[in-house]
DNA sequence: GTCTATAGCTGGATAGAC
DNA sequence: GTCTATCCAGCTATAGAC
């Protein structure tokens, strides 16, 4: 019996290869810069199988997503599952804010449409599963302590983290060790001092 | 004697059009479609004039950059000398989070050394002048109710800003009033109620 | 699954006429 | 200042051999 989903297709080592490349080709010149061409000279494969496995460059984008996406939805399901969940969330949406590949998504979703739906409908699913749970969670604290809804919270947490990222990447930080002391007094406050660091 | 800086040929029409094409083509198409030849369309003069009037197409983007940054920066110039400065502050942030166009330049910057310098000297001004602001507007105002330093307050009302409006474009909206609120209640609690807006 | 070859297009940039 | 013409490079996508 095949595995449902990871058929063999799916898996093969020139299809993961070119995935690989884009990804590192986005890194480091942008996503205007992952031409069919680029992507088979890195991967050390034929260009022409990028159509091979993926139709075309639209879709590869999406796959790629999509691969980033399934795994911090992972990392966020264990840090909500953490001793200290608060600060195991914080952990993983700050850790996971690398804001180069991501910024070239949007810049794509700007004017490709089934790019643009795909980020939509990710982000949707995170917003869901981050509420619920910080919701639940903050409902199990002193409630006098907890100054936040989990709304605020949550989107505190993710406009922070992503904004300083991005800003790192150009070497501007003034203020932000003082933002971040901001969030980690309350979490603090609530949760006590971290303790573990979950991966 | 001439202007000192305004020389004619930084003000011609042409000149201009094809700024403002830029413009139009980065936000409706990405900054991947910027090409002389759609700006020549676009602006109804002739590709070439992109190469008697910037050199090159990075140079023409880093114009363009300059251009919005100089108004946003007057802007903020503006705002900071109104009678509620912090909220007249936040209004001109949020405003000028506008950021379709923003993205694009991230993007950009990302594999483009002069674009990345130019986004980085310009992020440096602006916080720069927040920053001496907002510790001079903090200062006149009752300490006890001041729960923020001028560097996270600033940093959290970038932050919220970029993010909510990044995902207002992809129509995702969920626990975005929750953090505006967290904000404003700051300010109201500073400030008074907002009264006047100033453009 | 992997490759070659190629059609058809669009791009950056320059030389030089007007 | 504005335009034509042009070189050369790079791209997506497909057809079809192996």
């Amino acid at each position: 019996m095949k595995a449902e989903r990871s058929s063999d297709a799916e898996n093969s080592t020139s299809r993961t290869a070119l995935l690989d490349a884009a990804e590192q080709i986005m890194l480091e010149e942008g996503y205007a810069a992952v031409s069919s061409r680029r992507l088979g000279t890195r991967a050390g494969v034929n260009p022409a199988l990028v159509y091979y496995y993926f139709s075309n460059m639209d879709n590869l984008f999406i796959e790629l997503f999509q691969r980033g996406a399934d795994r911090s939805y992972e990392r966020q399901l264990r840090a909500l599952d953490a001793a200290q969940p608060l600060w195991a969330l914080w952990d993983a949406i700050h850790d996971q804010s690398h804001t180069a590949l991501t910024m070239e998504f949007v810049a794509l979703a700007n004017h490709r449409k089934a790019i643009r739906a795909e980020i939509a409908a990710s982000s949707r699913r995170f917003r869901a599963l981050q509420l619920d749970a910080v919701a639940k969670i903050l409902a199990g604290y002193d409630s006098s302590a907890v100054g936040y809804t989990p709304g605020a919270l949550v989107l505190l947490m993710s406009s922070v983290s992503r904004f300083l990222r991005m800003e790192e990447t150009f070497d501007v930080d003034t203020g932000h060790a003082e933002v971040i002391e901001l969030i980690e007094a309350f979490l603090r406050e609530v949760e006590g001092e971290r303790r573990d660091r979950v991966r």
